[in-house]
DNA sequence: CTCCTTTTGTTGAAAATTCAACAGATTTAT
DNA sequence: ATAAATCTGTTGAATTTTCAACAAAAGGAG
């Protein structure tokens, strides 16, 4: 577990916890890591959600997929950052999402009855743990919200155009790399693929915007 | 305060909390009652995100209304539920929504600096509250997939169908009443208002529900 | 380096949404 | 009870999206 330290220290899990009892935590929590390539699903939906995920290296998707294959990216979780924490801590039975490795990866794996529950030593940290988790869920809960703003919006170009001004301030430059393909993106958006490259060339050719592959620069 | 305690006593912060506790935690924490007329705003985009709410009678709605006027509702709140926690809790400066009351109401203020940070006696139940922040939080998350999931669709009438197939399944029948006039509805689902009168009546005509007013019954 | 696969951009037609305007129905206020 | 205000459903035109098909570009495997 020790190759992971560097990574976990990171993860907003075990924020104000040392690296000493982070290590010992692991045990007790029962940790556990397993590898992904790419494509390959973490955790399916319909799947148990008992777990929470920490990615260690590379990054996942999570992503709906509905009854007629349409796919909507919810968000795309890299190194150091929890994912389908929200369905163990509440407890619910099964997955309502899909989890898949976007890159090959790593994930540590950690049983939220264990952090929820059983906890016999009373530790300080468990309650650290939980304060963390909640933490982490009010910040996701923006997300969601920054989502949401942007997906509101009723055209592509608007929806585009809101993504990209959040990228920008994100980035703190007009200059910045985005973390999905065409594809991803429009999934991300909720529209259609060759309507959003369509779009995306128009705001060329008008002098809003200059794209190369990922990266996006706004004009004006 | 007595009198609302047993609003208090179904809400999710107050969980595992006695009432004789709870009058005497709200002391401590500050708590505070406010009323608000139909349409008033409860908390405003832009205002600082300190307290938690929570509605004692009546209900409010979270609304997010962009640069051109275009509302989204994000979600209607009722009695003994919490809002605004997620804000509070992530400790970011300002609201990114605005809180509206959506009917007379009154709603309970409380600091959310003092159930996160000061609480000198160390009592038991500051870590409940936190529990029970995380907890609820978590259950928030589900809403907004659920919500994302309805209005990832790309037509009114799939959308709809989500939306009115969800609302049956948590109603346990398929005759059931939903919290929105029209145009809320179609503020939640991001689309026309009179796009969605219009594939209401046709769903009708097609004999794949009835409805009157705010109660639908799927057929079929 | 070449072949094969995946990704991206383009196009036109069909389908759906938005928008604006209006009339009828319903609700609220006085 | 009556008038005013709000809500709902309808319609047609303009705009936009989706869909399908294809070609060019980029990326990966051997």
């Amino acid at each position: 577990m020790k190759k992971y330290l560097e990574i976990l220290r990171h993860c907003p899990l075990f924020d104000g916890i040392d690296s000493e009892s982070l290590i010992r935590m692991l045990g007790c929590l029962g940790a556990r890591v397993a590898s992904f390539d790419k494509k390959y699903t973490v955790f399916a939906e319909g799947s148990p959600a008992k777990y929470i995920g920490i990615v260690l290296s590379g990054s996942v998707q999570i992503v709906q997929v509905d009854y007629y294959g349409n796919r909507s990216i919810l968000s795309k979780i890299g190194a150091a950052h929890m994912f389908a924490e929200a369905f163990a801590c509440a407890e619910i039975g099964a997955m309502p999402v899909t989890v898949i490795a976007n890159e090959p990866c790593e994930v540590m794996l950690i049983d939220c009855g264990h952090i929820l529950h059983t906890c016999t030593n009373n530790c300080g940290f468990h309650q650290q743990l939980i304060y963390n988790l909640m933490k982490d869920l009010a910040t996701k809960t923006l997300l969601f919200h920054q989502r949401i703003e942007i997906t509101a919006k009723r055209t592509t170009r608007e929806k585009l155009m809101a993504y990209l001004a959040l990228q920008a301030k994100e980035a703190g430059s007009n200059s910045f790399e985005i973390p999905f393909d065409r594809q991803e993106l429009a999934d991300y958006l909720d529209v259609d693929r060759s309507g959003l490259s369509a779009e995306i060339s128009k705001l060329r050719r008008e002098g809003v915007l200059t794209s190369a592959k990922n990266r996006f620069v706004l004009l004006k």
